[in-house]
DNA sequence: CCATGTGAAAGGCTTCACAGCA
DNA sequence: TGCTGTGAAGCCTTTCACATGG
C-alpha cells in the first residue's frame, strides 16, 4: 500500500473512511490510552493494548495503521501521540454540544452523566414537553420546554441531539430535530426512526440488549444441543 | 409474562446456532409484529417488515428462514404465528429475573423502565453500596445492600444482572456476580469487563456512541479539507 | 531480536436473482 | 400472479504469517 498511485491530491494527514468496525475500537482504545496517560506510561504494545481491550492484536495494528504509520517497530507506540491522533481521526477535537431531549428517568440520568463531560460532550440543553418539568432544575441545567426546541438548539447551537423519549414521539420530534439541521442524533426510543440518509442516527435499545442476553442464556441451558464436534 | 405453555410442537428444537446479526434484527421484527398483533393485523410480507425495521427484503427473509419455513409463498407470514416463533427462538418463554446493581441515576432510570416488564423482564432487585440509598423505595423496589448481592441474587433468583455502576468497581462486582451463578450481564459501565468465556456479557456505552457519531459528523463537516490547522 | 505493518487467506454477512409454490 | 426461500456472488471483517526495520 502507500503507493504513489492517486492521482489526485495526496492528502497528507486526512484519515478517509474508517471501516465501521475500527471506528468503534478506536474509541475503545482511546479510553485505554487515557488511561495510560494518566498513569504516566510513556510507550504500548499491540499486544498489551489488545489485551486491555478484548481483541487480538493483529487487529489493533490493523485498526491503528489506518491512521498511519506511527508505531515504531520493536517498540511500541507512543501512548500521548497516539492518542492524539485518535482524537483527531474520530473529531474529538471539534467541540460538541448535545442536547437531550426527554427530561424523564433516563433523560435525567443522562444529563448528570459524567462521561459525557469528561469526554468532550457538552450538554448544554434538556428539554421536555411535560410543563410539570419545564423549568426546574436537573444538575446544572434549567428544562426548557419542548414546544421552543427549535430555538433552543439554535440558541445554544447544539450539534448533537440524544433522544430520551417514548417511541409515541420519537419519530415526529426526530424530524423536528433535523428539520432544525442537528444531523447527529442518539436515539434510546424504542423504535425504529426514519430520517434521511445524509443524517448520522445510532440507536442504543436496552430491551433489546436483554433479549439478546436471553437468547444465549437459553441457548447454554438446552443440553446436549451443541456439542460442537469436528466430524461425526 | 405470557407464561409460554407451548403445547405440542413437535419440532425438532429448531433454533441452532443463528447469526448474531440475525439475532439482534429478529429482536426488531418481534417488535413490529406484536405491534401489528396489537392493531389485528393477521398477515405481513417481507417487504412491509423489511421497511418497518429499515433493512432489505431479501435480509429479512434470510433471516426468518433460520427458524423454518412459516412463511406462505405469494401470500407473506401470518403475525402471530411468527410473532410466537421468533419469541421462542430467542428464549423469551422463559422467565427472565433482572437484578439491577448500581442505583445512581441510571441505576434508578433502569429500574423504572417501562419497556423491561412489557418484555418479560422482570427486574427483582435493585442494590447500592451506598448506605444512603440501601432500603429507600424506588419504583416498586426497596434497594438492598450491594454487601449482600450473592444472597440477594440466590433470594430473587435472578438469573440476569445489569450492571449500572461506576467504572472503578464494575470489575469487581462482575466477578462477585459470576461466581455467584449468574452467567448473563448487561453492563453499562464504560469499561472493559474480563469474564470466563461461558458468561454472556453485553456492554452498552452511551459515551462511546457519541464519540462515533461525532467521527461520522466530522466526516460530513470537512468533505475535502482537514485543515482545522495545519500543526507546524 | 522484537513488535510493527501488511498482503493474503478465511470467515461471516448482505445483496442479488430467480426457482418454487400457494 | 405474487411473495417466499435460497444458492451464489460480492462485500466487509478478522485472522494469519511474515517481511520490515528500529
Amino acid at each position: 500500500m502507500t503507493s504513489a498511485q492517486t492521482p489526485e491530491e495526496p492528502e497528507p494527514e486526512a484519515a478517509r473512511q474508517l471501516p465501521p468496525a475500527t471506528v468503534s475500537r478506536l474509541t475503545l482504545y482511546l479510553r485505554m490510552l487515557n488511561g495510560l496517560l494518566a498513569e504516566g506510561v510513556e510507550r504500548v504494545s499491540s499486544d498489551s493494548l489488545a489485551e486491555s481491550a478484548g481483541v487480538g492484536s493483529a487487529n489493533v495494528r490493523k485498526d491503528l495503521s489506518y491512521l498511519g504509520s506511527y508505531g515504531t517497530r520493536g517498540v511500541g507506540y507512543e501512548v500521548a501521540n497516539l492518542s492524539r491522533k485518535i482524537a483527531q481521526a474520530l473529531g474529538l477535537t471539534h467541540e460538541w454540544r448535545v442536547a437531550i431531549v426527554g427530561a424523564g428517568n433516563l433523560g435525567r440520568a443522562l444529563a448528570r452523566y459524567a462521561g459525557f463531560e469528561s469526554r468532550g460532550f457538552d450538554v448544554v440543553a434538556l428539554l421536555d414537553a411535560d410543563q410539570m418539568l419545564v423549568g426546574t432544575e436537573i444538575g446544572w441545567l434549567r428544562v426548557s420546554d419542548a414546544a421552543d426546541l427549535e430555538e433552543v438548539l439554535a440558541k445554544t447551537r447544539a450539534n448533537m441531539v440524544v433522544l430520551a423519549l417514548p417511541a409515541s414521539v420519537a419519530q415526529s420530534v426526530c424530524d423536528r430535530v433535523v428539520d432544525a439541521g442537528v444531523h447527529s442524533i442518539l436515539s434510546f426510543a424504542p423504535v425504529v426512526l426514519n430520517v434521511p440518509d445524509y443524517v448520522n442516527l445510532r440507536k442504543v435499545d436496552m430491551a433489546t440488549e436483554l433479549q439478546i442476553l436471553a437468547y444465549h442464556a437459553q441457548r447454554l441451558q438446552v443440553p446436549g444441543l451443541d456439542a460442537e464436534r469436528p466430524s461425526a
